[in-house]
RNA sequence: CGGGACGUAGCUCAGCCUGGUAGAGCGCCUGCUUUGGGAGCAGGAUGUCGUCAGUUCGAAUCUGGCCGUCCCGACCA
């Protein structure tokens, strides 16, 4: 392959979608499965996956909640008690209607087939989301105002038959984690339904260095059966948005429909106040497409399974032991004495039998965070050759042996500001605030436009009429505290150009996945 | 679910129109050479041609159903 081409083709700026299957095989993170619109998630993949789980599990706790587990097959009856929320999701659900298969002989072909038999008094749904089962445990458990706030989180997978799969960004099925709380007052309930929607700002900037415009959902926007939804909206390189967690207040909708209701400090039968919240694989895509380039994947190091890859270089035979003990033990005293966030270094030495320069390849496409080439030279020079994913393959540094075992931590957060401030910086360039209609249809004609800013006083329907028209949606409605700069959002009008009535909010509007 | 394209070796694809039971490149294995770099040469292995049926003496090739993938649309918290 000639040094000028990239690891990965199509780049960015020729295909978009194709790269990002690209970098999904290159990376070894997944492939389809014969089962429709399924992934298997391999060990690559599968270990961001197990990094973002247990990270997102402690900050979870930290804040009073503790695991459960409940069934995959929610009875139809459940999902049928909250009416709004069973329409919004008809369309996406797989139906188990059957429980035993029985052996059938084929006359002409002699071959046995196994056909569904046992039909189900009730079909059972497979979960696309746990709100109706959880909530019938919730009817359970909460007898008295005492018993709450019931903070549940689960961590499992879901099923949505989606038309349109797309590795980790839609699949049939996926795994997420979706929290489930109750709560005895609507303000209770709002704190709690708020407070995750920080921590999932916190965490996507802290552990995947992704920045999010943090929001509230339109009301054709909002979760089936939520009072509010929450979002954060992150933007990748193609100038799309994706909605990477959501946060949502349910109000009393679901605990009037399964009557999750107690006795009130003055004795009185109230319904709880509930809210769910989650964030799921979609996650690995989003940092897929907002920091890898066209050599392969980029790792905020925080969700790299392997931070550091050591690649003995060993052009000689007869210093060959030598240069791997090195490494070894290079690798050892990183891992026993170096901790980042808390964690012990992960570090991996590439021993195999393979020429280096495919080894140095397989790990830039990988996206390690830091690469270390030892060799004999170095092992005199008491040095190594230092190389970072946050900058070109070809470039490299030396550095002293020890100073780099005291900097190592320092250069993963250094790596992760950078690919933090990247995405930053990409985003903001592409938000801008728009307020009259021509300049607004204008933007949309644009193949890759960003997303804009416009001051909002529409309807539902004039909402909906212009997603259509565009292919765009409201993609929140930005809490201004949070995210956008005072700059950016002084240029927006006071007034809604669609309706000349005074701005009730700012719409950001943009395509998304 | 509608419109289009496609499904042949691990990957990318040729062969199909004009039916005679499979090919290339890359990858893989072996050997030699090379060695601060995804190298070179030589040899080798790998396919019930998505699946089921039909037409035929004979099907990767023709016909139909089904399954899957990709693109566009609809749908999508």
């Amino acid at each position: 392959m000639s040094a000028s081409q990239t690891a990965i083709q199509p780049t960015r700026q020729q295909d978009f979608p194709e790269w990002y299957q690209q970098v999904i095989k290159a990376a070894d993170l997944a492939e389809n499965s014969e089962t429709r619109g399924c992934m298997v998630i391999k060990p690559w993949g599968y270990g961001i996956w197990e990094l973002i789980h247990q990270q997102l599990d402690r900050r979870f706790k930290a804040t009073g909640h503790e695991n459960a587990y409940f069934p995959l097959l929610i009875p139809l009856s459940y999902l049928e008690k909250e009416a709004e929320h069973a329409e919004g999701f008809a369309t996406e659900c797989a139906v188990v209607t059957h429980h035993r298969l029985e052996a059938v002989k084929d006359d002409v072909t002699g071959k046995t087939k196994m056909i569904p038999t046992g039909e189900l008094a009730e079909p059972y749904v497979i979960r696309p989301t746990s709100e109706t089962i959880i909530g019938a445990a919730f009817a359970r458990w909460v007898q008295s105002y005492r018993d709450l706030p019931l903070l549940i989180n689960q961590w499992a997978n879901v099923m949505r038959w989606e038309m349109r799969p797309r590795l980790f960004l839609r699949t049939a099925e996926f795994l997420w984690q979706e929290g489930h709380t109750a709560h005895e007052t609507r303000d209770e309930a709002i704190v709690e339904t708020r407070m995750i929607h920080q921590l999932y700002q916190d965490f996507l900037r802290d552990h995947l260095a992704i920045p999010v415009i943090p929001g509230e959902k339109t009301e054709n926007e909002r979760f089936p059966g939520a009072d509010m939804t929450l979002t954060i909206e992150a933007m990748v390189q193609d100038k799309k948005a994706i909605q990477a967690g959501t946060s949502h207040y349910l109000g009393q909708n679901f605990s009037i429909a399964q009557n999750i209701s107690f006795a009130g400090r003055d004795g009185t039968q109230e319904f709880a106040h509930t809210t769910s919240w989650g964030v799921s694989t979609r996650l690995i895509g989003t940092l897929i497409m907002a920091h890898s380039d066209d050599d392969g994947l980029v790792l905020p190091p925080r969700v790299a399974t392997k931070q550091v890859v050591i690649i003995p270089v060993t052009p000689k035979e007869d210093t060959r032991e030598a240069v791997l003990a090195a490494c070894h033990a290079l690798a050892e005293t990183l891992r026993s004495t170096k901790t980042y966030h808390g964690d012990p270094l992960r570090v991996h030495v590439d021993a195999r039998d393979i020429q280096s320069g495919q080894k140095k390849w397989e790990w830039v496409k990988k996206g390690a965070p830091i690469r270390i080439e030892i060799g004999p030279r170095d092992i005199e020079s008491r040095k190594v050759c230092l190389q970072r994913r946050d900058q070109a393959p070809t470039e490299k540094s030396f550095m002293d042996k020890e100073e780099f075992i005291r900097m190592v931590p320092d250069l993963l957060q250094q790596v992760h500001d950078h690919l933090f401030a990247n995405a930053l910086k990409f985003r903001n360039e592409n938000i801008s605030a728009c307020n009259d209609a021509e300049a607004f249809h204008a933007h949309w004609s644009k193949e890759n436009p960003g997303w804009i800013l416009t001051p909002w006083a529409g309807s539902s329907e004039q909402e909906d009429q212009l997603s259509k028209q565009h292919k765009i949606t409201i993609r929140c409605l930005p809490i201004t505290e949070a995210g956008l700069s005072a700059d950016l959002l002084q240029k927006v009008a006071a007034y809604c150009f669609l309706t000349g009535k005074p701005r009730e909010t700012i719409a950001m509007w943009g395509r998304s996945y």
